[in-house]
DNA sequence: GCCAACGTTGGC
DNA sequence: GCCAACGTTGGC
């Protein structure tokens, strides 16, 4: 997951309740069917800034919560707010996350671009845009061998 | 600040 | 349904 640390960081995530925060506001058809269809509790997040001087995967975080309706669609005060959307259909859907650990340090886009798995990374394509995106159990398993971390998500 | 990439919009 | 115009994203 893609966030520009400025809107909601890692730091962010950490200081919620419970370490866990929605992932709303995303406006994007492909995002929002991964995040309806896809995405499962318990599955593994690398959360990456972006736009930024050092863009970073930050640390690590977990799925607590499978999609669920956006409902900052329906707030008339939200920036994210779609008319289009209402309680009886809604359109967009987020997930819950939870706080799993630190990457320390974060692994940058450097470093990322120097891997052989992890320069093929979805976040690595050219004109990317999604703020959430598909990871592999190679680039998973990559980035915890890059910091010397057993698997926090193994259940 | 530049610019490529991409999604969305709207005229036709 | 096509496609040009436009806005946004995000690395550099």
């Amino acid at each position: 997951m893609k966030s520009e640390p400025s809107c909601f960081s890692f730091e962010d995530l950490k200081r919620s309740p419970g370490r866990i925060a929605c992932w709303d506001g995303v406006r994007n058809y492909q995002a929002r069917n991964l995040l309806r269809e896809e995405i499962k509790k318990g599955d593994g997040i690398l959360f990456y800034h972006s736009n930024i001087k050092l863009p970073s995967i930050e640390g690590l975080a977990k799925v607590v919560r499978e999609g669920y309706p956006d409902h900052t669609a329906w707030d008339l005060e939200s920036e994210h707010y779609d008319p289009k959307s209402s309680t009886a259909n809604p359109i967009w859907f987020m997930v819950d996350i939870q706080y799993l650990a630190d990457l320390d340090p974060p692994v940058t886009r450097e470093d990322l671009k120097s891997h052989p798995v992890l320069s093929k990374m979805g976040v690595m394509k050219r004109g990317n845009r999604l703020s959430v995106m598909p990871v592999d159990e190679r680039e998973w398993k990559a980035v915890l061998d890059l910091r010397d971390m057993a698997d926090p998500v193994v259940s």
